[in-house]
DNA sequence: TAAATAATGAACACTTTGTTCAGTAACTTA
DNA sequence: TAAGTTACTGAACAAAGTGTTCATTATTTA
C-alpha cells in the first residue's frame, strides 16, 4: 500500500539526520562522504545508490526544507496573476512560521558558514515572489537592483533571526514588521527624491 | 636592498593568479591544491612552505583585497572618534573604487559562487565601519539588526555592481547614491512610525 | 666568491572517492 | 506462506588528493 519502501526511508532519514549533525559540528566543506556513512552506519553504494555526491545530498536537503516553506506560495501563484501588498506581508509570515518549525532540525546551520549554501536557495525561491513585485520600482534606480534589495534583505533578515536566540525573542508577525518598515520606507523616501 | 625575496614574490604571484584563474573556471570548492600547483607549476612543497591549506591561501587573498579597501579608513577611524554623514558616504565611495580597481583581477569571482567567501570577509569588514554608526537605529527595531542592514546591503550592492558589465554601466558615486537612498529613506520612514 | 635562502622533485603513508559485485535481508503480492 | 522483487551489506578496487620529509639544485644577497 505505501508508495515508498520503509528501508529506503529508513535510510535516508538516517543520512539527512547523521547530514544535518555535521553540518553543525564541522561545517559544510569539511565533511566528508566518509563521515556521513560511518554516522549515518549504512553501507558505502547504499549511499551512492541514494545520493549521486555530497553536493547533491545538500540540493535534496534544500528543496526538502524551501519547497515545503514556499509550496502554499506556488499554489496562490496559479490562482491570482497580481498579488497584493496584505498578500505578500502573508507570504513572508508564512515562510518565517515555516523557518522556525523546522528550526530544531536546521538549528544553528542557518547563521553558520554552511549558511551560505542555504542562503543561495532561499535567495533563488524569493526571487520568484518577488519579481511580481518589480512594477514599482522607483524611478532613478535600476529595477534589477531594487529586485536584489528585497531579495537578500528578506533572506539576511531571516538569517538574522535565525541566529542565537532571536527567535524566541522575536515573532515571526514582528520579525516582517521590521522588514516591512525598511521596505516601505525605502519606497516611500525614493518616490519622493526622484 | 629589497626586503622580499624576488623568488618568494615570484611564487606568490604565480599561485594567486593560478588561483583566481581556477576560482572563476571551477568554483572554490572543486580546486584541489594539486590544481594549484599544477597551474602555477611550482612543486608541491614550495606551496606548503607558503600557505597551509586551501583555505590559508583564500585568507590571504581575501587580507590583500580588502585590507586595501579598507586601509585608509582605519586611518580616519584613529583621528576622529564620530565619523559624520558625508564622511561615511566617502569612505563607502572610496571602498567602491577600490574593488572597481581590483576587478581585471577579480573579473566574475565576487558575484559569482566563489563570492560567498569574499562576501563573508566583506561584511566583517563592513561592520566595523556601520557600528559606529549604530546609535541612531530607530525605536522599535533592534539595534543589531539595524547595523546588520546597512552590512548587508552595502555588501549585495557591491556583489550586485560586480557582476556583469554594471561596474561599466555606474559609476562608484551613482552605486553609493542607489545604496544611500535605500538607507535613508528607511530611516526617515522608521523614525516617523515608531 | 661564499653563505644563506628558496625552490625542486621524488618518495612516503594516509585518507577519500566512486564503482563493482556476490551475498543477505526486507518487503510485496499472489 | 511461498516466490519474486527490491534494497542494503561489506569487502575490494584503482584513482586521486593530502601533508610531510629530505637530499639536491638554483638564486639571491652581502
Amino acid at each position: 500500500m505505501p508508495g515508498v519502501d520503509r528501508r529506503q526511508t529508513k535510510t535516508r532519514k538516517a543520512v539527512f539526520k547523521a547530514f544535518v549533525e555535521l553540518l553543525e559540528e564541522k561545517g559544510y566543506p569539511s565533511i566528508t562522504i566518509q563521515d556521513i556513512i560511518d554516522r549515518a552506519d549504512i553501507g558505502r553504494s547504499t549511499f551512492y545508490s541514494h545520493f549521486e555526491t555530497k553536493e547533491d545530498l545538500l540540493n535534496v536537503l534544500c528543496e526538502s526544507i524551501f519547497d515545503h516553506a514556499f509550496s502554499s506560495i506556488q499554489q496562490k501563484e496559479s490562482t491570482h496573476d497580481f498579488t497584493g501588498r496584505e498578500d505578500l506581508e502573508g507570504e513572508l509570515t508564512h515562510i518565517l512560521y515555516h523557518l522556525r518549525d523546522s528550526k530544531g532540525y536546521l538549528k544553528g546551520i542557518f547563521a553558520s558558514e554552511s549558511g551560505d549554501v542555504f542562503m543561495r536557495y532561499f535567495k533563488n525561491n524569493l526571487r520568484d515572489v518577488f519579481e511580481k513585485d518589480a512594477g514599482l520600482s522607483p524611478k532613478g534606480i535600476p529595477e534589477d537592483y531594487a529586485v536584489e534589495h528585497s531579495v537578500c534583505w528578506f533572506a539576511e533578515t531571516a538569517r538574522w533571526w535565525m541566529d542565537g536566540d532571536r527567535v524566541e525573542r522575536y515573532s515571526p508577525e514582528e520579525v516582517v514588521k521590521f522588514f516591512w518598515h525598511y521596505m516601505r520606507g525605502a519606497e516611500r523616501a525614493l518616490s519622493d527624491s526622484f
